[in-house]
RNA sequence: GGGGCUGUAGCUCAGGUGGUAGAGCAUCUGCCUUUUAAGCAGAGGGUCGAUGGUUCGAGUCCAUCCAGCCUCACCA
């Protein structure tokens, strides 16, 4: 292919005329891309500070044409910026470049200086004096029209609203759906809250190596790439785990990374192949200040994010207002099915399981049995923040033994909505019971189970120079934000999901 | 991976029982100097997701494929 990639007579009638214009709008000597324009103020700052009774005020803005009122000698636009939309007025005899308008299309960006004023029907306005073309669009963008009702509620015409097209377009979805940029400048308000939060403690933020020779951390599938100059496979990592534990042992007494986990599992509501984990781990604490801890960060970050505690998009409002409700793995399950399944033998677990209608796979332990029991009896009708403590060891590896409860190690997990937010444990210090657990997960995995751990030798080399006390928590940050901005999919959280290619792309 | 639904103009959608496509908005032309889903009059625009098949003839029927959504399974 060496010709021209968009040849024109590939473009539909709308872009041709759009790069006709171009060349018109060059043909009169303009320039169609500038190279910056002086913005002294934004639309939502001009709406909300003007007075009808005060002076006149002079702006300069810059935005986006998004719609087009041409009444002949005189023009309405509104124009977007970051903040907002707000209404230029053009008139013939007070814009010198008033003819250009007929080149200019909505998608175009320009930038324009004029006073503020009020329309006689009310609208705020700015009264262009002069304005300059700041960037030609040249593709039409789907149009969309609003208009606010009697009772103050805005309608939208023709909203661009195709799922598929507004992940793969996320530019476009941005720019006509106003309410997406608000979910992602509040992602960006709850991670700034977060480590703010961590920071003010002292703990230090690092970053942990994502390409590894050996994934771990947690039990799932990896996704497998290749380093050309060492020749070897390397795995993106499934979680920060065991890196950040070697800075404990490495005399960091509070660090923490916020970054990309990547786990190759299927892809639904609540999962995307590559999502955002905080990770932290304190020396010389156990779980049950970490649960403290997370009771305290959550409050805060509701508060930074949605103005309170008390957390509301249409359901039952969630209250991240501390204590949270706290029950062991096995009270929660007793209370839902009347049954203390504590050393119960596999075989009524299994019995329990059937009753339930759960599939079990053979490679299922009774921990793993347990933990499906409560997934699909308990978890769902975890709305309120509720901790759920004490694991199965077996299905906990790198957690700490419990100092009371034979069988269990000190975990905790936080449900909110019926899904899990936090998880958390008492770090497993003991470089020989971590030996062990790593045997019993190469165990496992030869009974067929290929989210077993592996063995990482080096990790244990590293606990074998002693490791302090430690309690650990993992928050998934694209869970935590469709919680606190009311969205149903995680594909509305993150700017770019992961996509199939298109066809012939 | 299983099941259900969907894919027609830039956007949102109509298109009984098969006869090569329509609407609103957007676009273009004309009129209109405080309009606002501006208005009025006219016009252009589509390989109907892709590929095969049945048929004289397919947006419409059949098969396969592609993509998306929902749902179940797995996982955070």
């Amino acid at each position: 292919m060496s010709e021209n990639l968009h040849p024109l007579d590939d473009l539909n009638d709308q872009m041709m005329r759009r790069r006709q214009e171009l060349d018109e709008i060059i043909a009169r000597g303009i320039n169609p891309f500038p190279y910056s324009y002086p913005v002294t103020a934004h639309a939502r700052e001009i709406l909300d500070t003007f007075t009808d009774d005060a002076p006149q005020r002079t702006v300069s803005v810059a935005g986006r044409i998004m719609s087009f009122r041409r009444m002949g000698k005189a023009t309405f636009v509104h124009l977007q910026d970051s903040t907002g939309k707000i209404q230029l007025y053009l008139r013939k005899d007070d814009v010198e470049q008033y003819a250009l308008l007929k080149l200019l299309d909505i998608g175009d960006i320009i930038g324009v200086k004029g006073f503020v004023f009020r329309t006689r029907m009310g609208e705020i306005s700015i009264h262009v004096q002069d304005y300059e073309l700041l960037a030609k669009s040249l593709r039409p963008l789907p149009v969309v029209k609003e208009k606010v009702d009697d009772e103050g509620n805005k309608i939208v015409y023709d909203p661009f609203k195709d799922k598929e097209l507004r992940y793969r377009k996320r530019a476009v979805d941005l720019i006509v759906n106003p309410e997406v940029k608000e979910v992602f400048i509040k992602r960006s308000l709850l991670v700034r809250a977060i480590r703010r939060f961590l920071d003010e403690r002292g703990y230090l933020e690092v970053e942990t190596p994502i390409l590894q020779p050996l994934y771990g951390g947690a039990a799932a599938r990896p996704f497998v790439t290749h380093h050309n100059a060492l020749d070897i496979d390397l795995y993106l990592r499934i979680a920060d785990e065991l890196f950040l534990k070697r800075l404990i042992v490495g005399g960091f007494e509070g660090v923490y990374e916020i970054g990309k986990d990547f786990r190759n599992e299927g892809m639904d509501r609540s999962h995307n192949p590559e999502f955002t984990m905080m990770e932290l781990y304190v020396a010389y604490r156990d779980y049950e200040w970490m649960m403290e801890l997370v009771e305290e960060m959550l409050r805060v970050v509701a508060v930074e994010v949605t103005g309170g505690a008390e957390v509301s998009f249409g359901g039952p409002a969630i209250s991240f207002a501390p204590p949270f409700k706290r029950m062991t793995m096995m009270e929660a399950i007793e209370d839902k099915i009347g049954e203390n399944l504590r050393g119960v033998p596999e075989k009524r677990l299994q019995e329990v399981a059937a009753s339930l209608d759960i599939e079990l796979e053979p490679s299922m332990g009774a921990g793993k049995i347990i933990d499906e029991i409560f997934s699909e009896a308990v978890q769902p009708d975890l709305v309120q923040p509720t901790f759920i403590l004490d694991y199965p060891l077996e299905m906990s590896p790198l957690a700490k033994k419990h100092r009371s409860e034979e069988g269990l190690v000190e975990r905790f997990e936080l449900f909110v909505k019926g899904q899990e937010i936090a998880n958390a444990f008492s770090e497993l210090n003991d470089p020989l019971d971590q030996r062990r657990r790593f045997e019993e997960q190469v165990r496992l995995r030869a009974r067929g189970d290929d989210e077993a751990m592996a063995f990482d030798e080096d990790f244990v080399e590293a606990l074998e120079y002693g490791m302090p006390p430690t309690a650990g928590l993992g928050i998934g940050i694209d869970r935590l934000t469709m919680l606190m901005t009311g969205q149903e999919s995680i594909r509305d959280v993150i700017l770019f999901p992961t996509m199939r290619p298109e066809q012939g792309s």
